[in-house]
DNA sequence: CGCCAGACTATTGTTGACAATGCAGCCCCG
DNA sequence: CGGGGCTGCATTGTCAACAATAGTCTGGCG
């Protein structure tokens, strides 16, 4: 058996409670680890290894695979398994940086009417619970809650929108060491947060848009100091 | 049992050969009836009717059904089975059609160097194929020629660029209604393939952006008079 | 020594049976 | 007559066994 770098940790799922289905629970969990890097790229994903990781049969991995190779988290070739997906191409990134701004900004348009203190409390939750995942070096928690932080904007415009976000966002394959500070990750989600409370919506739709084109500019992806 | 809206006919998948999946002949077959409206809006979708219908298991067709519902093509909802997507909202329109530009004239502009003759005949190839099934108001070929055109024009550029169209495209709904001319559908497509063909960018770009503006014009889905 | 054929193994694809869930209709009770 | 809960059915979710396939190893032959 080749060496495990996933945590032999129990994931075991438990199935289909809680609205989220057993499918949802694989594929959010391994999709955290393929944008913290836990999963390098094309590390290949087995059928009956996951199963038994989760506690489940192949049944239900097989669905979540099938979901994130859709969603292009991994890619898979038929009979052969799937495996993680490699960054795209600096010229495709240029481009789907730019749609995932479009979206976002379109969502928050969308929905600005509609966003109220109460949203911006949540925001500004969320921005405080990144301060403390960049506090203690959590990766995987950064990435869920960047992923929930713009997954909840998007989605405040509309699932459609989340729908097509998704995508494109895990394509870019999120690199948080392009930070300088990564503390500063944080700082960036609250002034967005704040704007939109100020009903600043120039100010807001601006300091969006920076911070996706910042959140990738690094080239060297996952080359963390740490 | 209801009033089949679907043909009858047998759609009997040849599983798993000529390297496409029986998951991916299903999803192609079901994704063409539902954009060519056979499947109307909101139309549920069961997993042992379709499942006879193709001549397997329910196997391959939840795949299906899970990947087109990825796709946006279908929505699901845990435990009560899918049905077919209704039509976007106006306001979301406006950015699908603006995102599915910018990534068909991405790809364009990504691939520009390797659109040789050969690409152009194939694709003047397609546009008459479009022009026949037109005169022969032959819906679903319409469609399905339709997206094969655009989507080899977006794989040009890359798997990853049809990946991302993908979604997006079939979100919009194409409205071949919209057309006062449904003969026009096919011109378009032969004008941008010639204007690549003589090499002029700008041009191309424009025809592009406008044919696929066009496409989303009209208000009424559907609405056709034949 | 190179290399092709064939078996072997690991892995995915498919299937039918079974379990769990949601829904509609119905009865019983107030 | 109206409502709560029960029952039965239709449908999706899960499972384990089986089939098909791709990749690998090995042995024999030129």
């Amino acid at each position: 058996m080749t060496a495990r770098t996933t945590a032999d940790r129990s994931d075991r799922v438990v199935k289909h409670t809680e609205k989220q289905t057993t499918r949802d629970q694989i594929a959010d969990s391994l999709r955290t680890d393929v944008l913290a890097g836990v999963l390098p790229p094309d590390e290949p994903l087995r059928e009956v290894a996951l199963a038994e990781r989760f506690g489940v049969s192949r049944g239900p991995v097989r669905d979540a695979l099938l979901q994130l190779s859709q969603e292009g988290v991994l890619v898979a070739e038929p009979n052969c398994g799937v495996r993680v997906r490699g960054s795209a191409s600096e010229n495709d990134r240029k481009l789907l940086t730019k749609l995932r701004a479009e979206i976002e900004v379109h969502a928050m348009k969308s929905a600005w009417e509609t966003l109220d203190p109460d949203t911006i409390d949540h925001w500004c939750g969320l921005a405080d619970e990144l301060a403390a995942a960049c506090r203690d070096k959590d990766l995987s928690r950064i990435v869920r809650t960047d992923l929930e932080f713009h997954r909840d904007l998007v989605g405040r415009g509309g699932q459609e929108l989340v729908e097509i976000w998704q995508p494109i966002t895990v394509r870019m394959r999120l690199r948080y060491s392009a930070h300088h500070d990564i503390g500063t990750i944080a700082e960036e989600h609250a002034a967005i947060a704040l704007a939109i409370g100020r009903r600043d919506q120039k100010k807001a739709e601006q300091m969006l848009r920076a911070h996706i084109a910042f959140g990738n500019k690094c080239e060297e992806p996952f080359a963390l100091g740490w």
